[in-house]
DNA sequence: TGACAAACCTCGATGTCCGAGGTATTATGT
DNA sequence: ACATAATACCTCGGACATCGAGGTTTGTCA
């Protein structure tokens, strides 16, 4: 399912912390995670990703250590920081705030 | 509350066919209802409403009519078109999708 | 008369997303 | 041996959305 890419907007730097929030991650492997735990309903492009990454490492939000894989491939692995961490609660309420009020809208349709 | 203003970005035109799906509403009416609906968690501002309604126009989503309020003041209602029913109908399920994509992964956090 | 609210509008700055392009390594199929 | 795909990183530029700031008109209230 592709949605209106700008729904997405704002959301991505949610989605990314949510992700490393629970483990260190790479950038190619964040792509997978946000497909899988999403259940295929988000597919972030690379283009979208790596710049967001690397605003977030510059805001101090991450932080990014580099890591050979099993054959020899290296990886760069991005680490949630305590200020990420400080971030990402704040956005967590964000979206609360902002569905809830999109879903009061929504919800009273012409027969409410 | 002010969100990052990107949040809302693509689900302005999901809001203002919701609001509009009730009854016909002018411009100030809508960023009024929308403050109402959302319980103050929207303040929709009139750069971003008025280009909107334009563009929603020109798609056929809605179609307006001049009338004169009470005291002579003349306002510019919208009503809903049967294609914009449609898109309308098309926007919830995006929402329904996405937002639920979101919170799946948002959900499943440090210690899910 | 002046100030404010209602009501409409446009323009430009800013920020976000992503398609398209690039590089390099390893695995797979023929 | 060779081509193709997958993994993994990256940048640049175009397209688009939001909104602050500005503008106009009419009506109300002191």
């Amino acid at each position: 399912m592709n949605f209106d890419k700008s729904l997405l907007s704002g959301s991505t730097r949610l989605l990314v912390l949510s992700v490393l929030e629970r483990k260190d991650e790479y950038g190619w492997g964040i792509i997978q995670q946000l497909k899988e735990r999403s259940d295929d309903t988000f597919d972030m492009r690379e283009g979208t990703l790596y710049p967001v990454l690397h605003s977030l490492e510059s805001d101090g939000m991450i932080s990014s250590y580099e890591q050979d894989a099993s054959a020899g491939r290296t990886r760069k692995y991005y680490h949630i920081t305590d200020k990420g961490q400080r971030e990402l609660a704040r956005q967590k309420e964000q979206w609360e705030a902002f569905s809830g009020g999109v879903n009061r809208v929504i919800g009273q349709g012409a027969f409410a």
